[in-house]
DNA sequence: AAACGGCAGATGTCTATACTGGCATGAACC
DNA sequence: GGTTCATGCCAGTATAGACATCTGCCGTTT
């Protein structure tokens, strides 16, 4: 009983019994393949129940971050190698790290009312006010997305007044505050003249789209849709189920 | 006590429990919204302790199959609308699970040589024998996805002899083994005038293409394209980071 | 040397019991 | 009529104890 998990109200044991583990992990004190202390031994170490031990595990189970084997023990898993398709990326990194060169154009920036549909993504009442953006995104001076966005005014007072072509709109929003809930939407589009220019296709060719909402304290306070050119881009996920 | 869950051994009990409360979900006999019986009545009509119906429950939860308040009670959850995209999935559960009629039609059913691409895809030698097949998956009678498979003869020998207006290719193939590893690559692609002709498509319009690879023993067993009618299909995901 | 059997230790499951905190309802009060 | 408070129902969590099942190891037997 060296520990001993509080017992007061902070938050449930098994929790805190899965943070004890966790911080074990990600600060390298328990490598990938490192065997865990047995649940008889983590009751001893932490002084709860196994069952809250079991709990703990079991869950840690389920999110991959260890690997179980009846009559033989716990082990610190692989570091997920499924890339979710979901991710939260930013295409500015994904350029850079793949050895190509990232520039951008600023097409429009400025404010808007939402009409009716664009009051419902954000939950408010038509001609509301939201910030508005079109960024084209270059690899190697191609252009391979173009990004528009609907930012909420309330949630980033100084969009407006940001020099998008030394940072990206990703970057000003993730700084103020990581979204609580993501909800991505992907599709296949033939794009707009407009969009064809801005991404110098000749003829309306299949593209890929992405639409994305992020949540924080509650409300949408971005929405983004993500137009990337023809042929040139796609999602890839792999996983282990 | 009416019901006692059987106390032999086909699986374990709070699976019992699941299954037993999924079943009445899927029957409709508890609609959306419906709400179960609390834990306590779960108690006595299925015979087993309350921290059993109780795990039964949260993983539930934890599926989106219920939704549970405290000091209210729980019901049955809205059917996910949500399609993870690397989620291994049978779209005709998805038809159906959206209330709509699946049917199907075999365009091809033979067995090919593979070319050098599909030879690199399957990591074996150009000429190597693989099955094919080619099936148009209708929803309410309109077509709504393109499969087109190839699967190594090593794996699935009975392949060709199956009934895909009875089963599918996705079911045939799971019952043989679960894969150990997938692939997907979702792109957008302006389909060739056979997969129009299939999809109904008066002219080539934007479609979702999604390429699965499933790897068992090591070794690629199956490689799908799928296309999806235009705009009539999304995918869609939700978390939180 | 190989095969067998038993044992210890690990996870998996289940039960009975208890306490906590959230919520809705209805009664009593203002 | 509206507000407050007590009560009961409900899910959430926690524990101790027990049995089941699987694995790896070791000592014995063949």
């Amino acid at each position: 009983m060296a520990t001993t998990l509080g017992k007061d109200r902070p938050a449930a044991r098994y929790e805190q019994v899965k943070l004890y583990i966790t911080e074990r992990i990600e600060t390298g004190e328990w490598g990938v393949g490192h065997r865990l202390p047995s649940e008889s031994e983590l009751v001893e170490i932490l002084g709860v129940s196994r069952m809250t031990v079991h709990r703990a595990l079991r869950e840690l189970t389920v999110d991959g971050v260890v690997t179980r084997a009846q009559g033989v023990g716990t082990f610190v898993a692989e570091p997920a190698q499924r890339v979710e398709l979901l991710e939260l990326r930013d295409i500015a990194d994904d350029i850079v790290s793949n050895g190509h060169v990232h520039s951008t154009r600023i097409i429009t920036l400025d404010s808007i009312r939402a009409d009716s549909d664009l009051a419902m993504a954000f939950g408010q009442r038509p001609g509301a006010r939201l910030f508005h953006s079109i960024i084209v995104h270059y690899e190697d001076g191609t252009p391979l997305q173009v990004e528009e966005r609907f930012v909420s005014p309330h949630f980033a007072p100084d969009y407006l007044d940001q020099d998008f072509t030394l940072t990206h709109p990703h970057r000003h929003l993730s700084a103020i505050a990581h979204p609580e809930e993501i909800e991505h939407v992907v599709f296949a589009v033939t794009p707009s003249l407009d969009i064809c220019t801005l991404l110098d296709l000749d003829e309306p060719e299949a593209c890929l789209q992405l639409m994305r909402r992020t949540w924080v304290d509650g409300r949408v306070v971005m929405k983004g849709v993500f137009t990337y050119s023809g042929s040139r881009y796609s999602f890839v996920g792999r996983y282990r189920p």
